[in-house]
DNA sequence: CCTACCGATCGGTAGG
DNA sequence: CCTACCGATCGGTAGG
């Protein structure tokens, strides 16, 4: 999405500016909070001319949410993810990952404004739009060799995803909280998630 | 906070619904999605008559995640989690969790508008209100006997309110996005929380 | 705690 | 794509 050419037509550009700046704006301030003006002033225009590209705020915001979501750009490259062990494997999707919300922080803001002020909405069209990338990621990690078959592939995904989702969520309150000291990182979560914090019973004594 | 005793004066009575109805319409609707007039009415009186009880709608929002939050109601019960063994310890403390989000369900949205909206303005003061409670979890959990001290203790306090938190959060995607299968539970989560998700040295052959 | 009102801003439209 | 405008609603206040 961000690397594309520079589309054709002038009209082609401006929309997509306007898509951008309308991302910036409800990521930020969330669905009500942002204005369609404050929307067009960002993208340089004037109030009226966005509607000459989308119909109405939902429109707009309907737009953002498929064109932004967190796994646009990083489920694609999850599916491509490589690695012979399940440490290997999912270490290389988790940077693939970290990628991701480094080039668009915020991201996941997009998808708690869903839930809350859209009530969910648009969910059914999100999850058809990112199911197939799901699907080429769960086959993949069911080729490790080394993955414990105690659990349903598709709760292992589920997992997956939320321990990411988990990780970047809590990230958010510490800092938002000014917590002193650091507290974990991402291999922590990763190091927990492979082995669990349960002492084995071999080396229990 | 839901089952103290009826204030005594009319006032407080009166305070105590409105604080009620404006963390019911901040939740369904967003911090700027929910109106004045929309909050007095789920009290039963008029916009006008808030602001005898409130300075503002920033200070009704700020009471309202104070008093919300999704800590005040389980964390002084997760710090009473009994249990000699780990799994025995998670498994009481998930149960008394799931118990607060069922009295009040839709209380993470709260955070995700403090997040989004608010932009954790209110985080800091929230950090402070549930530290003890932390604290006090943190220590009982260090008290398991096969805990195993590969990490850190907040690290393990972080990480496991993370799994619940990530539980809840999926599967508010999960209903939304109408998916036709069950893809794990709670108690999925907790079992690869504790054992991880990797073959055992041992038993790999 | 209500009625009545304030200026500001909202999403959206008409006409060019 | 802009100017000018619409009715509706916003947060908040005055006065009682």
């Amino acid at each position: 999405m961000t690397s594309e050419p520079s589309p054709a037509t002038k009209g082609e550009r401006t929309r997509a500016t306007l898509l951008a700046a309308a991302y910036q704006q409800f990521v930020t301030k969330g669905y009500h909070g942002a204005s369609m003006r404050s929307i067009a002033e960002a993208a340089g225009i004037t109030a009226g001319a966005i509607y000459n590209h989308y119909a109405g705020k939902e429109d707009i915001f309907r737009a953002v949410v498929l064109a932004y979501h967190p796994f646009s750009s990083a489920l694609p490259t999850l599916a491509n993810a490589e690695g012979e062990t399940l440490s290997d494997f999912l270490s290389d999707a988790i940077q693939r990952f970290e990628q991701a919300f480094e080039d668009s922080p915020g991201i996941l803001n997009l998808l708690f404004i869903e839930l809350v002020e859209c009530e969910g909405r648009h969910l059914p069209e999100l999850a058809t739009a990112f199911a197939p990338a799901v699907m080429a990621f769960t086959e993949k990690l069911q080729a490790a060799p080394d993955l414990s078959r105690t659990q349903q592939p598709f709760v292992i995904v589920r997992t997956f995803l939320s321990m990411l989702f988990a990780y970047y969520i809590t990230e958010q309150f510490l800092t938002g909280a000014r917590f002193p000291t650091e507290i974990g990182d991402v291999s922590d979560f990763l190091d927990i998630y492979l082995h669990g914090i349960l002492v084995r019973a071999e080396e229990q004594k």
